[in-house]
DNA sequence: AAATTTTGATTGATTTTGGTTGATTGTGAA
DNA sequence: TTCACAATCAACCAAAATCAATCAAAATTT
């Protein structure tokens, strides 16, 4: 049997079954154990599955959307109003930075200033802001599958282009000993990099944030609102 | 046993079966492994199917192939051909540089190579490249409000980052006494700094754009295929 | 008949495979 | 909880399968 084959299979039986057993797929394609794991390897490398202990899993659509509407709906009003307070400190002219996630999304339905240039490293942001009349300027760089937002290397870079009024920023985690924190430590990177880049930086937490701690630390050099 | 029966044979097969192994593929034409090997390189080269390991499977998997509406021009038939056999070009492990535009999009579901670096300076290109697993990178700089494309001068600083294995350049007009013509000079300027930045320059033209003269020349200076 | 193309066999290199190793994880009883 | 046992795991290895490259014989075109 061929490998594309298998993974064929494998795929099929796990998007019919939810779960499939590692023992399941052996007898399934008559293969063996070894050849089986690391179908599954190659697989969740791909993204095509989740491997759990005795098996795979269906990369978990279902589950995942459940915790974007929940956590969203949940704080989505507390979120709308951080951000409509954050819009109202936007001035006709300002050049600002608006960090990529899911708050700062929520600012563009309020802006109404004119002449304002936005740069963004949110792809997401872009279309919403152009049909607005704004100016949209992007990063560039690497382009992170989950979020869909500019980071790394390049993308830091490419903001030192820029100098801002004001900068935008979304953050995971305030804690009194650890500072403002993200999962992601590019992500950090580029938060640190367009704090340094702007005259006033505003940092956007609702209250579940608060005294959180995530992954990586955004180190900070001025006074923040 | 004629090569282009043979030829029409393994097609045939394949559209059939999904997938095929080598060893099929000679118990069906009655021939040597050499033979089949060879059949199944130019049928690659041609764009017709994907060799894998221990035979070949088809492009386009099945279901995408059936809702394929009557409603589509040759126009568009004529395009797909074009972004298919650009396609084929790609090798594995690849970075290519894939020009904004309509043509450039119509590659992507054709994409097969594995372990590519794409970099972009088309929006509406990074969603699909990212949901094939593919690594993308944009370029940064202004957005054109009316095709989501990074243009200007940052565009093109930012591209200057790169270097290319092969560019996929999209063009409004070829002419012989014109050359190639696009009809923004912002678009001409990234297309011919991608083009200065690649080892291979496709460029992707359906006949409609013959002995058309748009408002502004890209100059090149490699030969181009 | 000579030149060109196609074919099939052979070569060594590469990839895939299944079994084995010891380490890690989950489970149930003390 | 802690312990011991069983299941599962990643890492490794050698055998098997498959691969690209080459070459000489057969088929074909000139």
């Amino acid at each position: 049997m061929l490998t594309t084959e298998r993974h064929q299979l494998i795929l099929e039986e796990i998007n019919l079954r939810e779960t499939v057993s590692l023992q399941e797929l052996i007898n399934l394609t008559n293969s063996s154990t070894s050849t089986i794991r690391r179908d599954l390897s190659q697989l969740e490398e791909r993204g095509m599955l989740k491997r759990v202990h005795g098996g795979a899993t269906q990369i978990t659509k279902r589950h995942e959307e459940r915790n974007m509407t929940d956590k969203e709906s949940r704080h989505q009003d507390e979120k709308r109003e951080i951000a409509r307070l954050a819009v109202s400190q936007i001035s006709d002219g300002d050049t600002i930075y608006l960090d990529a996630g899911t708050t700062t999304l929520e600012m563009i339905p309020f802006i109404t200033q004119q002449d304002i240039i936005v740069v963004t490293n949110g792809l997401t942001h872009v279309r919403p802001l152009l049909e607005k009349g704004i100016s949209v300027y992007m990063t560039g760089g690497e382009v992170k599958a989950t979020t869909f937002a500019n980071i790394g290397v390049n993308a830091v870079k490419s903001l030192e282009r820029y100098r801002f009024d004001k900068a935008f920023i979304g953050m995971n985690g305030i804690d009194l000993n650890y500072g403002l924190t993200t999962p992601d430590p590019y992500e950090s990177e580029m938060k640190e990099k367009a704090i340094h880049l702007a005259s006033q930086v505003y940092v956007l937490l609702d209250h579940s944030k608060f005294n959180e701690v995530s992954f990586a630390e955004v180190t900070y050099k001025k006074s923040i609102e």
